[in-house]
DNA sequence: TTTGTAATAGTACATATGTACTTTTTTTCA
DNA sequence: TGAAAAAAAGTACATATGTACTATTACAAA
């Protein structure tokens, strides 16, 4: 498989030169993406490329992969995160799924499955159930895609404190439309009214 | 007037001296409280105080007056701020004001309004109308007294994303007690729904 | 000692939000 | 080309919020 049109970007992050080698070995040949390289959250100041799939170490040196996941976040808004982690406990999962990780994978996990799921998130696509946790030692877990450029656009008015009356107003759009809007956002972060989901949306970095 | 009971304390913030030593001046004698001066914002760190009243200069070192008020509001959530400018710009003013700031008012103010209003800000009771402008240059403006305890606890909850029955519950009142209380948040901020509330108080400093 | 404010609670009504679905059209991608 | 997802809109109902008042009690300050 190489790379075609549109060309995809992953981001791998991750301060062990071993491992990235590794990591970029086994997806080389079955990815359809260009793989880039940094050692640490600070890093992507650096970078000015659109970043589709981010690949992150929990343990880095700096800012830890979890807490960095914000400025990921802010970054690249619609971006897919795939924690990788040595050893994972369940705060670490939960904490980073809830701020908004596709899934969250021991760094034993079986090299075919780091490249389906890693094709999975290029495609978009929802990961499936059956692999939320796989064997014994092997960790993996799902959530939703990401926000559609629409609804990241109505988030940013909600959070702005605007009925949904005004928004729609604002869009041209139907109250329904951004009613429908808001149960998504409403779903997407777990939450059951609008001002959590601008609480969530603040910690997972969507915002400013 | 000499100090009584439970002596109040008025922070000053400038980094002039001499306009320090002009203030205590003035005060000192006509207003029951001790004055307190540091140079900058940063400086409240080393405080180990309770603050009534700060007067703030507009025009510091480092974080200026206008920005700087989040920081004391985290530090003091009930304290009454007063700027003090030397020349004053509309902008200033309503970014100070919607802040939270108790009044904004020129450095060359009569010395006499300049004691009556701190005194008027000690006893905690709200400024009156008529001294919104004074003359020419001299320019005082008003808001409303800071948060009671009771609705700063309630701000919180509200800023948690729960509901008024969820907030009533938790501290075992009516959903009406509530609702009064939310409809004095959005009095005090001036708006119009509890995720505009939210906002406000974040860029004021009342969270975290 | 009266005046004022905070804290509490209420009523009644209007409007906004949230829940739970269905439907149509367009775009995207395998 | 055909299936899937995003975008848009709808209906109907339940619940939450916001508006606009009144009322009682307790406490603190002039």
């Amino acid at each position: 498989m190489t790379q075609s049109k549109g060309s995809k970007h992953i981001l791998l992050i991750d301060d062990h030169a071993l491992f990235r080698v590794g990591i970029r070995l086994i997806l080389q040949s079955k990815v359809d993406a260009t793989i880039i390289e940094i050692e640490k959250i600070s890093d992507v100041t650096a970078l000015d490329v659109d970043i589709e799939v981010i690949l992150l170490d929990v343990c880095l040196p700096g800012i830890n992969g979890i807490d960095g996941m914000s400025i990921l976040r802010k970054r690249w808004p619609s971006v897919r995160i795939m924690l990788l982690s040595a050893l994972s406990n369940h705060e670490d999962i939960n904490k980073a799924l809830s701020l908004g990780a596709s899934c969250f994978l021991n760094k034993n996990t079986d090299p075919a499955l780091i490249c389906k799921t890693v094709q999975t998130l290029l495609n978009n696509q929802s990961l499936s159930k059956n692999n939320v946790i796989q064997s014994s030692a092997t960790i993996v877990t799902q959530t939703k895609v990401t926000l559609s450029p629409r609804l990241l656009e109505v988030l940013t008015l909600v959070a702005e404190g605007h009925s949904n009356k005004y928004i729609a107003d604002k869009l041209s759009l139907s109250e329904n439309t951004i009613r429908n809007y808001t149960v998504a956002l409403m779903d997407h972060f777990n939450v059951n009214n609008r001002t959590k989901i601008i609480i969530a949306a603040q910690q997972a970095g969507y915002l400013n």
